[in-house]
DNA sequence: AATTTTTATGCAATTTAGTTGCAAAATAAT
DNA sequence: ATTATTTTGCAACTAAATTGCATAAAAATT
């Protein structure tokens, strides 16, 4: 995806939100667009400031707090005992996760939705359903090859 | 399971370990085989100590990766950003997992195990599968009754 | 049985992700 | 222009988890 073209779906999906469309929620938003695995929030400072921004840790922190409120980034628990964060154009499509234990890369699985084939038991209400699946990803899979 | 079985259980678990099997160990590995719910490092130390067994967090969270390592236990990221741990006698049958919104408590599905219907993109090797459902539990299902 | 080696535990200090409260700045509404 | 609301920054704080090192306990060796 093309910077332009982030930012201008990242407009769209701030204009699809209550609330004001700041230079950093664009910004932040922009970057969970572009990337190609889920980040936390040292990993988007450092983006930020690549790009020339400078945005407070905590704002940070509120900001990715208020995107995944909107429903426009969505949230996963890394293995290092991190938040990541990953936005994608077509909102919100549950999908599955993958964390590579070598490298820790998180990445988002949007081909691989998950459904339950068997039912909860008795009095469990469904919200959400998190999958996330664990191993070596392509690189690492050449990288450490026998 | 009565506290009786619980020791037998962990006796036996441990003795499938390489390494010693030491009173910390076996009592930690007893509360989380008997706990209902997954128990994060604190409230597995407040277990112990109405246990009257009082050990060191930093022993604490070394066992419980110790217990994780071995097998004989499994740790699941928790939403309130802490681990949670839990042991059952049958060893590490992957099962899901279910995390109330309300109460926060993480329940063990062990008849839930996930399972992939469909393959993973080229070049990622599988080694586990993590599936968690939020939701409500049966005991805030009552509570938050409309 | 005494000594050496290995493994487990405790203590103090540190790291680090994330939070809170409040003031200042920016934006929107009147 | 003025007022009200929302957003950002700063400083201080919380709490989970980690590290390094010394001591204790258990196992292995002589």
């Amino acid at each position: 995806m093309s910077p332009e073209d982030t930012n201008t779906i990242a407009e769209n999906l701030l204009g699809q939100t209550t609330g004001r469309s700041t230079p950093i929620r664009l910004a932040v938003l922009g970057i969970l667009l572009a990337a190609k695995t889920a980040l936390n929030q040292q990993e988007i400072e450092q983006q930020a400031t690549r790009q020339g921004l400078t945005a407070d840790r905590v704002t940070l922190y509120r900001t990715l707090d208020w995107l995944v409120e909107q429903g426009v980034a969505h949230r996963i628990a890394s293995n290092d005992r991190t938040w990541r964060y990953k936005a994608q154009a077509n909102l919100a499509t549950p999908h599955a996760h993958f964390q590579c234990k070598h490298c820790g890369q998180l990445f988002c699985l949007e081909h691989l939705q998950p459904a339950l084939l068997v039912s909860l038991p008795q009095g469990y209400q469904l919200d959400a359903i998190e999958l996330k699946l664990q191993g070596t990803c392509p690189n690492c899979t050449l990288k450490y090859a026998t």
